[in-house]
DNA sequence: AATGTAATTAGCATATGTGCTAATAATTAA
DNA sequence: TTAATTATTAGCACATATGCTAATTACATT
């Protein structure tokens, strides 16, 4: 069994639109995506020019929105794009208005 | 000739993300879509409990990011919800994370 | 013109988000 | 164990977002 409960769906898509709100948060998506789809917090830090504790701040938003996931590798932790959660939750929220519903 | 600068693509995808963030406004290009995508701003604000300047503003907001347009028919506001863009802006930036660039 | 209807804007209170520096934790290397 | 590296958490300041009520605008009706 697993402890999601009936409103979880719901919630994690209001988890997961807020996070994409942030341009930061979007870029460290892109910057994921394109290097393969992990990186350590430093060197994603790195490639932004805010400071190391905002980064990682706005990591952990993305991690509790499920957008990515996280271990450790020795001192470092790996952040991981979770590709699959963001095309669905995106993808099935903007499916909903494929269908034209307008009378011709 | 338009009027559109060389950033306002970027701008544009920051306005419409910031806007789908919260669920209200979300709710009402639901609710616009199902109705067939034409609504006065009563017609949207009965739908909602908050009360209607509250609406009205989450209104605004959704028209400045470019999801809705409107116009005037007498009184009312007439609410479109612009299907294309809302399409095109998340659908193509969803894009982005199509390929898989994880190296096998 | 006066009144009613539809909707927005103004102004305020409070909550949430964002960014910084300083302090702390966790792990590795000397 | 001491020091260095990697990263997060704490705590603060400020900005933005959200919701309300009251006031205002715009148009239609009488």
């Amino acid at each position: 069994m697993n402890e999601i409960s009936a409103t979880d769906g719901l919630d994690q898509l209001d988890r997961v639109m807020a996070a994409l709100a942030h341009p930061l948060r979007r870029q460290v998506l892109l910057v994921l995506h394109f290097r393969g789809g992990e990186m350590s917090a430093g060197d994603i830090a790195e490639r932004f020019s805010c400071a190391w504790p905002t980064t990682s701040r706005h990591l952990r938003q993305l991690e509790e929105s499920g957008l990515v996931s996280v271990r450790r590798d020795g001192r470092q932790r790996i952040y991981c794009l979770e590709r699959e959660l963001l095309s669905n939750t995106v993808g099935n929220w903007l499916h909903w208005f494929k269908g034209n519903v307008r009378p011709k």
